[in-house]
DNA sequence: GAGTTTGAAACT
DNA sequence: CAGTTTCAAACTC
Protein backbone atom coordinates (compact mmCIF):
# COMPACT_ATOMS: atom_id res chain seq x y z
CA UNK A 1 0.00 0.00 0.00
CA UNK A 2 1.48 3.35 -1.35
CA UNK A 3 -0.63 5.53 0.16
CA UNK A 4 0.59 8.98 1.02
CA UNK A 5 -0.03 9.66 4.32
CA UNK A 6 -0.27 13.76 4.96
CA UNK A 7 0.01 15.07 8.08
CA UNK A 8 -1.16 18.22 9.34
CA UNK A 9 -0.48 20.07 12.78
CA UNK A 10 -3.36 19.80 15.18
CA UNK A 11 -5.21 23.00 14.62
CA UNK A 12 -4.74 24.87 17.28
CA UNK A 13 -7.56 26.19 20.07
CA UNK A 14 -7.19 28.88 22.74
CA UNK A 15 -5.78 25.95 25.53
CA UNK A 16 -2.45 25.80 23.68
CA UNK A 17 -1.36 28.33 25.45
CA UNK A 18 -1.10 29.19 29.16
CA UNK A 19 -2.84 31.61 31.03
CA UNK A 20 0.17 33.24 31.60
CA UNK A 21 1.04 33.05 27.60
CA UNK A 22 3.78 30.83 27.40
CA UNK A 23 2.94 28.37 24.19
CA UNK A 24 1.96 25.11 25.37
CA UNK A 25 3.19 22.50 23.44
CA UNK A 26 -0.49 21.22 21.94
CA UNK A 27 -4.03 20.35 22.81
CA UNK A 28 -4.53 17.15 24.70
CA UNK A 29 -7.67 14.90 23.88
CA UNK A 30 -9.86 13.62 26.32
CA UNK A 31 -11.12 11.00 24.33
CA UNK A 32 -12.60 8.08 26.41
CA UNK A 33 -14.41 5.48 24.18
CA UNK A 34 -12.57 5.63 20.91
CA UNK A 35 -8.98 4.66 22.72
CA UNK A 36 -8.10 7.57 20.37
CA UNK A 37 -7.49 4.83 17.38
CA UNK A 38 -10.61 6.94 15.77
CA UNK A 39 -10.54 9.69 13.75
CA UNK A 40 -12.67 11.35 16.54
CA UNK A 41 -9.41 11.95 18.47
CA UNK A 42 -7.76 14.90 17.05
CA UNK A 43 -4.14 13.62 17.97
CA UNK A 44 -5.05 10.49 15.84
CA UNK A 45 -6.41 12.24 13.26
CA UNK A 46 -3.50 14.78 13.22
CA UNK A 47 -1.14 12.00 12.58
CA UNK A 48 0.47 12.34 16.19
CA UNK A 49 0.78 10.03 19.07
CA UNK A 50 -0.82 10.90 22.10
CA UNK A 51 1.68 12.84 24.42
CA UNK A 52 0.29 14.17 27.77
CA UNK A 53 -3.07 13.92 26.90
CA UNK A 54 -5.72 13.59 29.41
CA UNK A 55 -7.74 10.49 27.10
CA UNK A 56 -8.71 6.98 29.00
CA UNK A 57 -7.25 3.79 27.15
CA UNK A 58 -5.30 5.49 25.10
CA UNK A 59 -4.02 3.19 22.45
CA UNK A 60 -2.50 5.82 20.20
CA UNK A 61 1.06 5.57 21.22
CA UNK A 62 3.70 3.21 20.89
CA UNK A 63 2.95 0.57 22.67
CA UNK A 64 0.28 0.21 20.69
CA UNK A 65 1.93 0.33 17.54
CA UNK A 66 0.43 -2.58 16.40
CA UNK A 67 -3.51 -2.03 17.18
CA UNK A 68 -2.91 1.76 16.23
CA UNK A 69 -1.10 0.84 12.95
CA UNK A 70 -4.24 -1.47 12.07
CA UNK A 71 -6.76 1.47 13.21
CA UNK A 72 -4.65 3.48 10.28
CA UNK A 73 -4.88 1.50 7.51
CA UNK A 74 -8.94 0.79 8.67
CA UNK A 75 -9.92 4.38 8.44
CA UNK A 76 -7.82 5.08 4.96
CA UNK A 77 -9.70 1.97 4.19
CA UNK A 78 -13.07 3.77 4.80
CA UNK A 79 -11.56 7.22 3.86
CA UNK A 80 -8.14 7.17 1.63
CA UNK A 81 -8.26 10.96 2.20
CA UNK A 82 -9.25 10.79 6.46
CA UNK A 83 -5.50 12.46 7.55
CA UNK A 84 -5.19 14.71 4.54
CA UNK A 85 -5.31 18.20 6.09
CA UNK A 86 -8.69 19.07 5.61
CA UNK A 87 -8.45 22.48 5.14
CA UNK A 88 -5.92 23.12 1.78
CA UNK A 89 -3.46 25.91 2.39
CA UNK A 90 -5.03 27.36 5.49
CA UNK A 91 -2.49 27.14 8.29
CA UNK A 92 -4.11 25.90 11.46
CA UNK A 93 -1.42 27.36 13.53
CA UNK A 94 -1.31 30.34 15.59
CA UNK A 95 -4.89 30.15 15.02
CA UNK A 96 -5.31 32.20 18.42
CA UNK A 97 -3.31 35.31 17.34
CA UNK A 98 -4.87 35.19 13.78
CA UNK A 99 -8.21 35.43 15.91
CA UNK A 100 -7.02 38.01 18.45
CA UNK A 101 -6.28 40.03 15.12
CA UNK A 102 -9.76 39.30 13.16
CA UNK A 103 -7.59 37.93 10.32
CA UNK A 104 -9.42 35.71 9.16
CA UNK A 105 -8.18 33.13 6.34
CA UNK A 106 -10.95 33.10 4.02
CA UNK A 107 -9.93 32.05 0.49
CA UNK A 108 -8.27 28.50 1.68
CA UNK A 109 -9.93 25.42 0.64
CA UNK A 110 -12.06 22.76 2.79
CA UNK A 111 -11.33 19.72 1.04
CA UNK A 112 -14.71 18.37 2.47
CA UNK A 113 -17.94 20.38 3.77
CA UNK A 114 -19.28 20.91 6.49
CA UNK A 115 -23.00 19.79 7.30
CA UNK A 116 -23.78 22.28 9.80
CA UNK A 117 -27.33 22.57 10.94
CA UNK A 118 -27.74 25.19 13.67
CA UNK A 119 -24.43 26.76 14.44
CA UNK A 120 -25.16 29.06 11.41
CA UNK A 121 -21.68 27.60 10.93
CA UNK A 122 -20.55 30.62 12.79
CA UNK A 123 -19.36 28.79 15.71
CA UNK A 124 -16.43 26.28 16.32
CA UNK A 125 -18.54 23.11 16.05
CA UNK A 126 -18.24 23.97 12.52
CA UNK A 127 -14.95 22.53 10.33
CA UNK A 128 -15.28 25.86 7.91
CA UNK A 129 -15.34 28.37 10.92
CA UNK A 130 -12.39 26.61 12.91
CA UNK A 131 -10.24 26.48 10.49
CA UNK A 132 -11.45 30.57 9.58
CA UNK A 133 -12.69 29.84 6.35
CA UNK A 134 -15.71 30.69 4.92
CA UNK A 135 -18.49 27.66 3.59
CA UNK A 136 -18.47 26.73 0.21
CA UNK A 137 -20.88 25.73 -2.39
CA UNK A 138 -19.58 21.93 -1.56
CA UNK A 139 -20.92 22.87 2.10
CA UNK A 140 -24.15 21.04 2.93
CA UNK A 141 -25.13 23.60 5.78
CA UNK A 142 -28.33 24.85 6.66
CA UNK A 143 -29.03 28.59 7.66
CA UNK A 144 -25.42 29.20 7.02
CA UNK A 145 -24.10 32.45 8.59
CA UNK A 146 -20.72 32.38 7.24
CA UNK A 147 -20.17 33.71 4.32
CA UNK A 148 -18.79 37.00 2.63
CA UNK A 149 -21.25 40.17 3.38
CA UNK A 150 -22.90 37.80 6.12
CA UNK A 151 -24.46 40.58 8.55
CA UNK A 152 -23.87 38.35 11.86
CA UNK A 153 -20.20 37.09 10.68
CA UNK A 154 -19.31 40.77 10.13
CA UNK A 155 -20.72 41.54 13.56
CA UNK A 156 -18.41 38.50 14.62
CA UNK A 157 -15.31 40.13 13.11
CA UNK A 158 -15.86 43.33 11.57
CA UNK A 159 -15.18 44.40 8.09
CA UNK A 160 -11.96 45.19 8.65
CA UNK A 161 -11.26 41.56 9.35
CA UNK A 162 -12.14 40.62 6.08
CA UNK A 163 -10.22 43.26 4.09
CA UNK A 164 -7.51 41.53 6.64
CA UNK A 165 -8.18 38.49 5.46
CA UNK A 166 -6.98 39.21 1.91
CA UNK A 167 -3.77 40.44 2.85
CA UNK A 168 -2.87 37.99 5.60
CA UNK A 169 -3.89 35.49 2.20
CA UNK A 170 -2.35 37.04 -0.39
CA UNK A 171 1.41 36.28 2.15
CA UNK A 172 0.01 33.18 3.01
CA UNK A 173 -0.15 31.99 -0.56
CA UNK A 174 2.99 31.91 -1.16
CA UNK A 175 4.41 30.70 2.55
CA UNK A 176 2.13 27.65 2.48
CA UNK A 177 3.69 26.55 -0.37
CA UNK A 178 0.69 25.78 -1.91
CA UNK A 179 1.25 25.69 -5.62
CA UNK A 180 -1.97 25.76 -7.21
CA UNK A 181 -2.29 22.45 -9.37
CA UNK A 182 -4.15 20.29 -7.35
CA UNK A 183 -5.64 21.96 -4.23
CA UNK A 184 -7.14 25.03 -5.26
CA UNK A 185 -8.35 25.06 -8.75
CA UNK A 186 -10.99 27.46 -9.93
CA UNK A 187 -14.74 26.42 -9.67
CA UNK A 188 -16.26 25.40 -13.02
CA UNK A 189 -17.16 28.54 -14.96
CA UNK A 190 -20.57 27.81 -14.68
CA UNK A 191 -20.68 28.84 -11.22
CA UNK A 192 -18.30 31.19 -11.68
CA UNK A 193 -18.69 34.88 -10.06
CA UNK A 194 -19.26 37.27 -13.45
CA UNK A 195 -17.54 40.01 -13.87
CA UNK A 196 -13.53 40.82 -14.17
CA UNK A 197 -11.07 38.80 -13.35
CA UNK A 198 -9.16 39.77 -9.79
CA UNK A 199 -6.22 40.02 -8.09
CA UNK A 200 -4.20 37.25 -9.92
CA UNK A 201 -3.75 37.74 -13.81
CA UNK A 202 -5.91 40.99 -13.78
CA UNK A 203 -4.08 43.94 -15.84
CA UNK A 204 -6.52 46.39 -13.94
CA UNK A 205 -4.51 48.63 -11.72
CA UNK A 206 -7.37 49.27 -10.13
CA UNK A 207 -7.52 48.84 -6.30
CA UNK A 208 -11.17 49.44 -5.77
CA UNK A 209 -11.12 45.69 -7.59
CA UNK A 210 -9.99 44.34 -3.70
CA UNK A 211 -13.46 45.49 -2.53
CA UNK A 212 -14.64 42.80 -5.48
CA UNK A 213 -12.09 39.66 -4.27
CA UNK A 214 -15.03 38.82 -2.09
CA UNK A 215 -18.30 39.33 -3.53
CA UNK A 216 -21.07 40.19 -1.57
CA UNK A 217 -23.65 37.89 -1.01
CA UNK A 218 -22.86 34.70 -2.73
CA UNK A 219 -26.21 33.05 -3.04
CA UNK A 220 -26.05 31.31 0.23
CA UNK A 221 -28.15 34.38 2.16
CA UNK A 222 -29.89 36.73 0.68
CA UNK A 223 -28.55 40.53 0.54
CA UNK A 224 -29.25 42.02 4.06
CA UNK A 225 -31.31 44.02 2.31
CA UNK A 226 -33.80 41.05 2.11
CA UNK A 227 -33.41 40.03 5.27
CA UNK A 228 -36.75 39.56 5.75
CA UNK A 229 -36.74 36.08 3.61
CA UNK A 230 -33.58 35.22 5.58
CA UNK A 231 -36.24 34.38 8.86
CA UNK A 232 -37.90 31.86 6.28
CA UNK A 233 -35.76 28.62 7.12
CA UNK A 234 -33.95 27.57 4.49
CA UNK A 235 -33.42 24.38 3.33
CA UNK A 236 -30.02 22.96 2.41
CA UNK A 237 -27.68 24.97 1.01
CA UNK A 238 -29.43 27.28 -1.71
CA UNK A 239 -27.96 27.08 -4.92
CA UNK A 240 -24.64 29.03 -5.35
CA UNK A 241 -25.49 31.81 -8.33
CA UNK A 242 -23.24 33.49 -10.65
CA UNK A 243 -22.20 35.20 -7.82
CA UNK A 244 -20.36 32.61 -5.88
CA UNK A 245 -17.51 33.16 -3.20
CA UNK A 246 -13.84 34.03 -4.56
CA UNK A 247 -12.04 30.68 -4.81
CA UNK A 248 -8.53 30.58 -3.80
CA UNK A 249 -6.02 30.59 -6.54
CA UNK A 250 -2.17 29.88 -5.74
CA UNK A 251 0.35 32.33 -6.38
CA UNK A 252 1.80 30.20 -8.48
CA UNK A 253 -1.02 28.95 -10.51
CA UNK A 254 -0.04 31.14 -13.76
CA UNK A 255 3.41 30.60 -13.20
CA UNK A 256 3.45 26.74 -13.42
CA UNK A 257 1.38 25.38 -16.29
CA UNK A 258 0.42 21.30 -16.64
CA UNK A 259 3.21 21.09 -19.78
CA UNK A 260 5.74 22.83 -17.38
CA UNK A 261 5.95 19.98 -15.35
CA UNK A 262 5.62 17.12 -17.77
CA UNK A 263 8.70 18.84 -19.62
CA UNK A 264 10.31 19.21 -16.27
CA UNK A 265 9.81 15.57 -15.23
CA UNK A 266 11.48 15.41 -18.63
CA UNK A 267 14.21 16.82 -18.60
CA UNK A 268 15.18 15.29 -14.79
CA UNK A 269 15.32 11.87 -16.85
CA UNK A 270 16.87 13.34 -19.26
CA UNK A 271 19.61 14.32 -16.86
CA UNK A 272 19.78 11.35 -15.26
CA UNK A 273 20.16 9.62 -18.47
CA UNK A 274 23.00 11.57 -19.30
CA UNK A 275 24.39 11.28 -15.73
CA UNK A 276 24.60 7.87 -16.96
CA UNK A 277 26.09 8.46 -20.90
CA UNK A 278 28.99 10.39 -18.72
CA UNK A 279 29.89 7.34 -16.09
CA UNK A 280 29.65 5.09 -18.85
CA UNK A 281 31.70 7.02 -21.33
CA UNK A 282 34.37 7.32 -18.48
CA UNK A 283 33.78 3.80 -17.73
CA UNK A 284 34.64 2.96 -21.10
CA UNK A 285 37.70 5.33 -21.36
CA UNK A 286 39.04 2.93 -17.67
CA UNK A 287 38.39 0.01 -19.58
CA UNK A 288 40.13 0.84 -22.53
CA UNK A 289 43.24 1.22 -20.77
CA UNK A 290 43.00 -1.36 -18.17
CA UNK A 291 42.67 -3.61 -21.33
CA UNK A 292 45.87 -2.36 -23.10
CA UNK A 293 47.43 -3.20 -19.33
CA UNK A 294 45.71 -6.28 -19.42
CA UNK A 295 44.27 -5.25 -16.20
CA UNK A 296 40.56 -6.53 -16.46
CA UNK A 297 39.78 -5.13 -12.77
CA UNK A 298 37.07 -2.75 -12.71
CA UNK A 299 37.67 0.81 -12.27
CA UNK A 300 38.05 1.55 -8.61
CA UNK A 301 36.43 4.13 -6.20
CA UNK A 302 39.13 6.64 -6.92
CA UNK A 303 37.97 7.01 -10.17
CA UNK A 304 35.23 9.16 -9.12
CA UNK A 305 35.60 12.87 -9.65
CA UNK A 306 33.17 13.55 -6.69
CA UNK A 307 35.01 16.07 -4.39
CA UNK A 308 35.33 16.01 -0.78
CA UNK A 309 33.28 19.07 -1.37
CA UNK A 310 30.84 17.66 -3.37
CA UNK A 311 30.17 15.06 -0.34
CA UNK A 312 30.32 18.03 2.37
CA UNK A 313 27.62 19.85 0.28
CA UNK A 314 25.37 16.70 0.12
CA UNK A 315 25.88 16.21 3.51
CA UNK A 316 24.73 19.40 4.59
CA UNK A 317 21.78 19.30 2.04
CA UNK A 318 20.69 15.97 4.25
CA UNK A 319 21.18 17.67 7.28
CA UNK A 320 19.83 21.07 7.35
CA UNK A 321 16.64 20.64 8.70
CA UNK A 322 15.17 23.22 6.36
CA UNK A 323 16.38 21.40 3.59
CA UNK A 324 14.93 18.24 4.60
CA UNK A 325 11.65 19.10 5.29
CA UNK A 326 11.10 22.54 4.05
CA UNK A 327 7.33 22.14 4.38
CA UNK A 328 8.31 21.81 8.36
CA UNK A 329 5.42 24.50 9.21
CA UNK A 330 3.28 22.01 8.61
CA UNK A 331 4.69 19.29 10.39
CA UNK A 332 3.66 18.06 14.40
CA UNK A 333 5.26 19.53 16.90
CA UNK A 334 5.13 15.75 18.37
CA UNK A 335 7.13 12.44 16.98
CA UNK A 336 5.70 10.71 14.49
CA UNK A 337 5.14 7.28 14.70
CA UNK A 338 6.99 5.07 12.42
CA UNK A 339 4.04 3.86 10.35
CA UNK A 340 2.94 7.20 9.58
CA UNK A 341 6.77 7.98 8.40
CA UNK A 342 6.60 4.65 6.89
CA UNK A 343 3.33 6.04 5.11
CA UNK A 344 4.70 9.46 4.06
CA UNK A 345 7.79 7.71 2.76
CA UNK A 346 5.76 5.41 0.96
CA UNK A 347 5.10 7.57 -2.34
CA UNK A 348 8.53 9.39 -2.41
CA UNK A 349 10.39 5.75 -2.79
CA UNK A 350 8.20 5.05 -4.71
CA UNK A 351 9.25 8.01 -7.28
CA UNK A 352 12.34 7.63 -6.80
CA UNK A 353 12.78 4.44 -7.44
CA UNK A 354 10.75 3.98 -10.12
CA UNK A 355 13.28 5.86 -12.02
CA UNK A 356 16.49 4.94 -10.28
CA UNK A 357 16.87 1.54 -10.21
CA UNK A 358 19.97 0.25 -11.25
CA UNK A 359 18.14 -2.14 -14.30
CA UNK A 360 16.68 1.57 -15.29
CA UNK A 361 19.84 2.97 -14.99
CA UNK A 362 21.29 0.60 -17.53
CA UNK A 363 18.21 -0.04 -19.76
CA UNK A 364 17.20 3.90 -19.68
CA UNK A 365 20.42 4.95 -20.59
CA UNK A 366 21.01 3.90 -23.80
CA UNK A 367 24.03 2.21 -22.91
CA UNK A 368 22.00 -1.23 -22.25
CA UNK A 369 24.47 -3.89 -21.24
CA UNK A 370 27.05 -3.95 -18.72
CA UNK A 371 29.06 -0.72 -18.68
CA UNK A 372 29.25 -0.73 -15.34
CA UNK A 373 30.84 -3.79 -13.87
CA UNK A 374 30.58 -3.25 -10.02
CA UNK A 375 28.33 -2.27 -7.44
CA UNK A 376 30.51 0.50 -6.52
CA UNK A 377 30.28 2.19 -9.83
CA UNK A 378 26.43 1.63 -9.66
CA UNK A 379 25.96 2.98 -6.57
CA UNK A 380 28.16 6.02 -7.48
CA UNK A 381 25.97 6.52 -10.71
CA UNK A 382 22.66 6.10 -8.68
CA UNK A 383 24.02 8.51 -6.21
CA UNK A 384 25.19 10.83 -8.65
CA UNK A 385 22.03 10.99 -10.67
CA UNK A 386 20.13 11.73 -7.33
CA UNK A 387 22.39 14.57 -6.69
CA UNK A 388 21.91 15.88 -10.23
CA UNK A 389 18.20 15.56 -10.03
CA UNK A 390 17.68 16.78 -7.01
CA UNK A 391 19.80 19.56 -6.96
CA UNK A 392 17.87 21.14 -10.47
CA UNK A 393 14.64 20.32 -8.40
CA UNK A 394 15.69 22.38 -5.78
CA UNK A 395 16.80 25.26 -7.80
CA UNK A 396 13.64 25.16 -9.77
CA UNK A 397 11.71 25.12 -6.40
CA UNK A 398 13.77 28.20 -5.24
CA UNK A 399 12.80 30.52 -8.27
CA UNK A 400 8.75 29.36 -8.18
CA UNK A 401 9.46 30.33 -4.36
CA UNK A 402 10.94 33.66 -5.23
CA UNK A 403 8.62 34.36 -8.41
CA UNK A 404 5.49 33.43 -5.74
CA UNK A 405 7.23 35.94 -3.29
CA UNK A 406 6.80 38.50 -6.15
CA UNK A 407 3.33 37.73 -6.55
CA UNK A 408 2.79 37.74 -3.40
CA UNK A 409 4.71 41.57 -3.08
CA UNK A 410 2.00 42.58 -5.55
CA UNK A 411 -1.05 41.48 -3.83
CA UNK A 412 0.23 43.51 -0.94
CA UNK A 413 0.67 46.09 -2.68
CA UNK A 414 -2.59 45.91 -3.71
CA UNK A 415 -3.94 45.45 -1.09
CA UNK A 416 -2.74 48.32 1.24
CA UNK A 417 -2.84 50.87 -1.75
CA UNK A 418 0.71 51.89 -1.93
CA UNK A 419 1.31 53.02 -5.57
CA UNK A 420 5.03 52.91 -5.83
CA UNK A 421 4.65 48.70 -5.33
CA UNK A 422 1.66 48.91 -7.58
CA UNK A 423 3.33 50.62 -10.82
CA UNK A 424 6.24 48.60 -10.36
CA UNK A 425 3.93 45.96 -10.56
CA UNK A 426 1.27 47.04 -13.19
CA UNK A 427 2.50 44.34 -15.37
CA UNK A 428 0.96 41.00 -14.17
CA UNK A 429 4.14 39.12 -16.07
CA UNK A 430 6.53 38.35 -14.41
CA UNK A 431 8.61 38.83 -17.32
CA UNK A 432 6.93 42.60 -17.85
CA UNK A 433 7.49 43.50 -14.41
CA UNK A 434 11.49 42.70 -14.14
CA UNK A 435 11.19 44.91 -17.82
CA UNK A 436 9.19 47.73 -16.92
CA UNK A 437 9.70 48.28 -13.22
CA UNK A 438 12.56 50.74 -11.99
CA UNK A 439 12.17 49.29 -8.60
CA UNK A 440 14.56 47.61 -6.94
CA UNK A 441 13.63 43.88 -7.19
CA UNK A 442 15.45 41.30 -4.83
CA UNK A 443 17.24 39.15 -7.07
CA UNK A 444 18.26 35.70 -5.90
CA UNK A 445 21.57 34.74 -6.36
CA UNK A 446 23.63 31.28 -5.17
CA UNK A 447 24.99 33.32 -2.69
CA UNK A 448 22.50 36.04 -1.61
CA UNK A 449 20.08 34.48 0.39
CA UNK A 450 18.82 37.44 1.87
CA UNK A 451 17.40 38.42 -1.17
CA UNK A 452 14.94 35.90 -0.71
CA UNK A 453 14.67 34.83 2.65
CA UNK A 454 12.00 32.84 2.72
CA UNK A 455 13.34 30.95 0.06
CA UNK A 456 16.76 30.41 1.34
CA UNK A 457 15.53 29.24 4.56
CA UNK A 458 12.93 26.69 2.81
CA UNK A 459 15.57 25.15 0.37
CA UNK A 460 19.02 25.68 1.23
CA UNK A 461 21.27 27.30 -1.84
CA UNK A 462 24.30 27.63 -0.44
CA UNK A 463 25.22 24.09 0.67
CA UNK A 464 24.28 23.08 -3.33
CA UNK A 465 25.93 25.43 -4.61
CA UNK A 466 29.49 23.47 -4.90
CA UNK A 467 27.78 20.38 -6.44
CA UNK A 468 27.30 21.69 -9.65
CA UNK A 469 30.75 23.05 -10.19
CA UNK A 470 32.73 19.84 -10.64
CA UNK A 471 30.28 17.46 -11.99
CA UNK A 472 30.50 17.33 -15.70
CA UNK A 473 26.93 15.77 -15.59
CA UNK A 474 25.59 18.20 -13.23
CA UNK A 475 26.82 20.92 -15.79
CA UNK A 476 25.33 19.27 -18.73
CA UNK A 477 21.98 19.82 -18.06
CA UNK A 478 22.47 23.06 -16.09
CA UNK A 479 21.24 25.09 -18.67
CA UNK A 480 17.88 23.14 -19.07
CA UNK A 481 15.36 23.44 -16.29
CA UNK A 482 14.30 26.37 -15.61
CA UNK A 483 13.93 27.42 -19.12
CA UNK A 484 11.78 24.82 -19.42
CA UNK A 485 9.47 25.83 -16.52
CA UNK A 486 9.75 29.56 -18.14
CA UNK A 487 10.91 30.99 -15.06
CA UNK A 488 13.95 33.58 -15.90
CA UNK A 489 16.94 32.09 -14.43
CA UNK A 490 19.53 34.08 -12.82
CA UNK A 491 22.79 34.84 -13.99
CA UNK A 492 25.80 35.09 -11.37
CA UNK A 493 25.77 38.71 -11.66
CA UNK A 494 22.32 38.76 -10.31
CA UNK A 495 20.35 39.54 -13.57
CA UNK A 496 17.64 37.90 -14.38
CA UNK A 497 17.04 36.85 -18.26
CA UNK A 498 14.20 37.32 -19.69
CA UNK A 499 11.84 34.91 -20.00
CA UNK A 500 11.29 32.82 -22.90
CA UNK A 501 7.91 32.77 -22.65
CA UNK A 502 5.42 33.84 -20.35
CA UNK A 503 2.36 32.39 -19.32
CA UNK A 504 0.64 35.29 -17.35
C1' DG B 1 -16.59 21.59 36.55
C1' DA B 2 -20.89 19.53 35.26
C1' DG B 3 -24.19 19.35 31.94
C1' DT B 4 -25.78 20.44 27.28
C1' DT B 5 -25.31 21.14 22.44
C1' DT B 6 -23.32 20.23 18.26
C1' DG B 7 -21.67 18.01 14.15
C1' DA B 8 -18.13 14.73 12.43
C1' DA B 9 -17.24 9.99 12.32
C1' DA B 10 -18.76 5.51 12.52
C1' DC B 11 -22.08 2.29 11.93
C1' DT B 12 -26.33 0.00 10.03
C1' DC C 1 -26.85 6.65 0.21
C1' DA C 2 -29.73 7.82 4.01
C1' DG C 3 -30.70 7.30 8.73
C1' DT C 4 -28.98 6.36 13.31
C1' DT C 5 -25.62 6.03 16.89
C1' DT C 6 -21.33 7.17 18.96
C1' DC C 7 -18.08 10.27 20.16
C1' DA C 8 -15.49 14.23 21.73
C1' DA C 9 -15.15 19.10 21.29
C1' DA C 10 -17.46 23.38 21.95
C1' DC C 11 -20.32 25.73 24.55
C1' DT C 12 -23.32 27.26 28.58
C1' DC C 13 -24.29 27.90 33.14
Amino acid sequence: MTTTFLLIRKPESPKTKTKDGTPKRQKQCNCKHSKCLKLYCECFASGTYCENCNCVNCHNNMEHEVSRREAVEATLERNPNAFRPKIAGSPQVNRAAKEATGDLLLLAKHNKSCHCKKSGCLKKYCECFQANILCSENCKCIDCKNFEGSEERKALHGDQATNMAYIQQAANAAITGAVGLSGFISPPLSKRRKGPDIFFGSSSNDLSKIAHIHPVNTGKSPAPSNSSSTSVARSVNPPVSSLSKFTYRSLLADIIQPHDLKELCSNLVVMSREVVQTYSEQENSSAHEATEHKILIATPNQNRTRTHNEAAAENAIINDPDCSCPDNVDMPDRPLSPGTLALMCDEQDTLFMSNSTPNRLTSQGGNSGSQFHNVDEMTEVHAEQEKVVLTKFRDTLNRLIYFGEIKERKCLSLARGEAGMKDAFSNSSINGRYATTNQPIPIPTSNSKNAYSVAATRIDTSAASTTTTTSAAATIVSNSIGQQLHIPSVGRTGNIKPKIEQHL
